[in-house]
DNA sequence: TCCAAAGACTTCAACAGTAAAGTTAGACCC
DNA sequence: GGGTCTAACTTTACTGTTGAAGTCTTTGGA
């Protein structure tokens, strides 16, 4: 018989072990950054498996998550080019060129050439489209709401304060040379 | 000519944009909350970009590194099951198969049956795979440090704290049904 | 002892992403 | 107004991952 390649829920050491292991091997490592950090890679992946499982019941994978919320933000009239999307995305054009045709073809967003200039192509979001942002996004705040019901309001506040000074300093850190992302957002 | 197919540094409105548009697009949002979430978020992605670059100078990928990693933190004589790291991993034995391949092709593990148990395949880091966790582990804790320059150790332990929270929660709340990571740690 | 069942990978086909080369429409210049 | 340049995709070849099927030991009866 074969197995059945479900990698289920992830079976990692847990977080004060991997830092143990860590200390252990590496003597100069400060434990409290390490925490920090390893806790924020941690919860991230979790979160993503979250929101995965809930895209999965509305049909709609992760990778097409994220280019609805882009269109979304982007604001009525719902509409960027392939090379705009690649860029917020962090893809490469090639791959939004094939993301936006399967997305086409489940009538999430349409295709078209520009008018006025046709080299440019313009993705627009249908109202499928958007309507499963809708429900996603219902459905991500609920977790999300969820995900915070331990933190006071002035916690979460701190909590943010806090993200965002961060946010920053990586963002000041690292320009903006080449690189791909792996994640969503 | 050709583009030079560099999606280079990933170009997204500003969080305060990008949040006031979901409060435009979807009334009953929680602006905290959606705050701290897409905070989370877009830093990983930055830091996870960093990692990348770093890893790639030393000339290994990001995935390379975390079957590295999970060696080292297995603990010496730093072997585990190809089925074990894909479980750690989040990955599925198929592709940890492929992974374990490439990295013994280019020294960093070997791969061998084991004696007992002719089923069992035993995957061990080698001098050269733990020289280079070191170097990795090296740059990325300077990063780390480097990134949270900004948040005075009692902030560290607050924020390390709050982390710890939100992922215990997370694990609490969706036990673990099956679901796949994109993502590392 | 022999054989069915299970366990632990591995192989295979299909799909998503990257890098690099290709295509085509508009821009610029003489 | 014809030739070269450039911008904005698209195509092609290749890599890494998944899901499903296949292989090969080991285990546990009959």
């Amino acid at each position: 018989m074969s197995d059945t390649t479900e990698p289920s829920g992830l079976q990692e050491p847990s977080l004060d072990e991997q830092i143990a292991a860590y200390q252990r091997e590496f003597r100069d490592l400060d434990p409290q950054v390490e925490q920090v950090v390893s806790a924020l890679g941690r919860l991230n992946r979790r979160m993503n498996v979250g929101y995965g499982r809930q895209l999965a019941d509305l049909g709609i994978s992760n990778a097409e998550w994220e280019v609805l919320k882009t269109l979304v933000v982007a604001g009525s009239p719902y509409r960027l080019g392939p090379g705009e999307l690649a860029k917020r995305l962090g893809l490469t054009p090639a791959a939004m060129t094939h993301r936006i045709d399967r997305m086409a073809n489940e009538g999430l967003v349409t295709r078209d050439r520009d008018e006025n200039n046709r080299v440019r192509v313009i993705v627009e979001l249908t109202d499928e489209g958007r309507t499963k942002w809708l429900e996603a996004m219902r459905m991500a705040s609920a977790f999300e709401e969820d995900l915070l019901q331990d933190l006071s309001g002035e916690e979460r506040g701190a909590l943010g304060e806090m993200l965002i000074r961060l946010l920053r300093r990586v963002e000041h850190t690292q320009p903006d040379a080449g690189g791909r992302l792996k994640d969503l957002d």
